[in-house]
DNA sequence: AAAAAAATATTCAAATCTAAAATAGTTTGG
DNA sequence: CCAAACTATTTTAGATTTGAATATTTTTTT
């Protein structure tokens, strides 16, 4: 290569040791996800004829029984604002949630679960607990927990990163 | 043990929480990589102006010098074939890739980087490097490496959970 | 108060992704 | 050899998602 994987330092060799790491840890992240994701996503398909999306939104709207604006649905399901739109559009249509027009501000509006809404999701959730728990439960208990408690470290990790030098 | 424990049976209790266990520690998950992924697509557009799933195909080719398949793509990408057929065709328009005729099977194709495919990969993934480990600088590396040996763990535990019980 | 800036939701075009059908080549069992 | 089954890829149709642009309303600044 270059002068740049030339000599390795104590100092380079530990960072070339950190990215490497760093990577790999993503990349195995990233495909438990997709895997955990994508055999979620297909029972749903299957058992309920519905989408994680779908199933994610109606999830955030149980735990929130005044309502949700659209702008809250879209941090936090992580998904654009149009995509927002597109999906309250069709959960409305099928009658499990309703649009109410926000009575301190004309620019917002808060999504509720209809009652068909919440007792459809109540049927989802608890096959999808299920599910869940069918997944993880070849590791031990403590070993969940010790996941779940670093995964709360890397996810404050992130937000910070990802806060600053977004500039330029 | 406490006044809550013992109010319920140890069976009954112990569900319950691996059930709540279980789902907060996907929520987590699914919170946490989506926030990476995020962070990474938009870096990726604004400075390379191109996308996480071609970025992840030419990751992928970048490894087999040799070349991949299409369904060999597929399924290490997690993607559809059509998916995969579409994508390589974008790449493919842009000359970061080939499709080469596997000498021993006419149906089967090999994709290959091209060396400016390569060169244009090499730039990218050196600051992508950088970007993931400034996202997870804040978790000190014996954490990180826990969390590597954990998710391997979980990763098996869902490859055996997604196999069986497909059925029914 | 007027103008500028920011926030909220929607619309739109393009990219991505899926599932199913179509096409083409290979392997297998009689 | 031949037909059936299987494998690899593409095509197709349609759903999802993003990012940018827009319209409307609220907040801030001047």
């Amino acid at each position: 290569m270059d002068a740049y994987t030339d000599s390795l330092s104590d100092q380079e060799s530990r960072a070339h040791d950190a990215h490497h790491q760093s990577l790999r840890l993503w990349l195995r992240l990233l495909s438990c996800t997709a895997h955990i994701e994508d055999h979620i996503r297909q029972r749903l398909r299957q058992k309920f004829g519905t989408s994680l999306p779908r199933f994610d939104l109606l999830a955030q709207l149980e735990r929130h029984p005044k309502g949700i604006s659209m702008g809250e649905l879209s941090r936090r399901l992580m998904v654009s604002g149009g995509n927002v739109t597109a999906l309250v559009d069709q959960l409305e249509g099928e009658g499990s949630v309703q649009r109410h027009h926000a009575p301190d501000d004309r620019r917002s509006i808060r999504v509720v679960l209809t009652p068909t809404g919440r007792r459809q999701f109540a049927r989802m959730a608890r096959e999808h607990e299920e599910w869940v728990m069918e997944l993880f439960d070849q590791v031990q208990p403590e070993r969940l927990q010790r996941l779940f408690e670093l995964l709360g470290e890397l996810k404050q990790s992130v937000r910070q990163g990802a806060g600053v030098s977004h500039q330029e």
